[in-house]
DNA sequence: TTGTAAGCGTTATCAT
DNA sequence: ATGATAACGCTTACAA
């Protein structure tokens, strides 16, 4: 910067406002700190910025460790969206990975701690605390994207996850079906609690009870989804009554689960509906096309960046909103009516 | 960190010293200065030392534009890997895209002149460069991941493509394939030039000539890879001899491909066999699942983050080596002798 | 509108 | 082994 002052003959704080604030400096004077600039091929040093103003222009996103649990299939999406928002905000995307120990909760704090971030997005249910230090209370302005962590004070952006399995169970209901398997992601987390609650309030409506759903998987030891939906169709091999509807929490699940039912001579749909979550690309190729409740990683990105953004201007942080996006059903062919010969 | 010393007893140089160097000072004051910076929860600003020494400790990936293209199922893997590989030595991660647009090619070029970045790996292969400003000239240590920029001067990490090819190719003509369908990605670049190649040398090594395969795909219009397979598939149709067999350049052509192909009725692997790229862990799952080959995305993460550490600690710059892992067959169902009633 | 100068939180040099 | 101090490259009062 001292280099293009001296070029353009003015003071290094006249060339920090010009490239800064062009609007508070004489036109004339700008242009020539502008080509002085172009000239020596300068670029302001972030770093050095970052400190002064006391404020790192850079967002964490936090990946729950075992990527593919759950959402990973649209995880490049989620990025991608994310990425694109900031920049038209002038922040960058870091990426942190927080595992089940300790050495990646301590990562992650230092990050917040020695101010390299600003702010965080999060995709997992559970906020780093390692000795006495915690990520909420690092001073970043936090947003939760997929789980609803509202309750915690973080604004949250979700889909409204019940409400839509509710309504597609009800269609299943009212394609006959009356005997449902569910295949869980970890147990107990919003995902979870949301869709099985939304599953339920279906039957009930129908006047049927939970002993309609059998339930699989919810064991937190899988690394992938793949995983749960092989077990689940082990699960369903030794039911004495199949069920004729299966509600995948993933598309992963439905994926390995289907391949398996099939290779056991189960057809789908014409022995066996299925329906997932996530609305992966892969599921349109799936055989049969696989039906999917879309998460709108592109939306859900959006929508987080832009709460973030809120949020680092507040200087009241007042209460945490939430953020529902709607999800929709990708009706395909793995949806049909229950089999005749069903009891 | 001045607290701390206060808190200490010490100054703020034994502080600094004492946190980033612990050998260089009494056993005694270390521990005093170590317990004065726990209890006031003190973690060292990473902006005010990265500016100091003149360095960042963050990497960046540059990531294609459109994900989708070819290896995007296993861009998560790649990007846990070089993270954790990162991490160990360090250095985070951020992440960059490179569209086909100047924007996003100024903005790669802003992390890097700004001094945000210190070093980069690169899965693209055109480097940013704008207005004279040149990733090449920023000073950054950059490393190329799956595809071979040696001869443009850049350490690469990639796969044995062409071997792994031709020996695949060899194994289809043994069981009797003497017609072939290629599915090319984005066209030219090296994984198309290499495992192209590679087909061709097989075919060459057992008698036949290059009219033995027809290419399909290869436009750059595409966003994802789905839609290069549902197009082969249409082209497939046309072709008044059909193929026996088929390979594709990544999973995800294969997968729609196939989804098509088996719409139109014929049958995988008893009419066609098919094989493709990258081991996407849904590739177990397809059906019939998916012969690929695969991309080992652990390995290539962890040698390219080695082949950065080198490339940044080195004073004298020397030739570009080129690092290249090892890529296997995982053989399943989709792959099988010719049908007899081929001509 | 522009210039002067202080200071952001570190590290590194040089004394002590 | 420790302490005082300058410097990294920028922004921002404040003064001119």
């Amino acid at each position: 910067m001292a280099d293009v002052a001296r070029l353009a003959g003015v003071a290094i704080s006249t060339v920090s406002r010009a490239l800064a604030n062009p609007g508070r400096v004489n036109e004339k004077t700008r242009l020539k700190i502008d080509a002085a600039a172009k000239q020596l091929g300068y670029t302001p040093n972030a770093m050095a910025r970052n400190l002064r103003v006391g404020k790192s222009n850079i967002i964490m996103i936090i990946l729950p460790g075992s990527l593919y649990y759950g959402v990973s299939q649209i995880i490049p999406q989620v990025l991608q969206s994310i990425n694109n928002a900031l920049i038209q905000n002038g922040y960058h995307l870091m990426i942190a990975n927080l595992d089940r120990d300790e050495m990646s909760e301590r990562h992650i704090l230092d990050l917040a701690f020695s101010g390299t971030v600003r702010g965080a997005i999060i995709l997992s249910s559970k906020l780093p605390e390692v000795d006495g230090r915690s990520l909420a209370n690092a001073g970043l302005s936090i947003v939760s994207m997929l789980l609803d962590m509202s309750e915690a004070g973080l604004p949250s952006v979700v889909t409204n996850d019940r409400e839509a399995v509710r309504e597609v169970t009800a269609e299943l209901i009212r394609l006959g079906h009356r005997r449902f398997l569910y295949i869980a992601g970890p147990e107990g987390n919003y995902h979870d609690v949301e869709r099985y609650a939304g599953t339920l309030e279906a039957l009930r409506a129908a006047g049927l009870t939970e002993e309609a759903v059998t339930r699989s998987g919810g064991y937190l030891g899988y690394q992938e989804g793949f995983e749960i939906g092989v077990e689940a169709a082990s699960d369903f091999a030794r039911l004495p009554d199949k069920p004729t509807a299966v509600i995948a929490t993933s598309d992963d699940m439905a994926v390995s689960f289907i391949s398996r039912v099939q290779r056991m001579g189960f057809n789908i749909p014409g022995d066996l509906s299925v329906v997932s979550f996530d609305g992966s690309p892969v599921c349109e190729f799936s055989s049969p096309p696989l039906s999917t409740i879309e998460q709108p990683a592109e939306e859900m990105g959006q929508a987080a960046v832009g709460l973030l953004m809120e949020r680092i201007d507040m200087t009241d942080k007042g209460m945490a909103t939430r953020h529902v996006i709607p999800s929709r059903l990708i009706r395909r062919e793995s949806f049909a009516l229950v089999p005749s010969n069903s009891a």
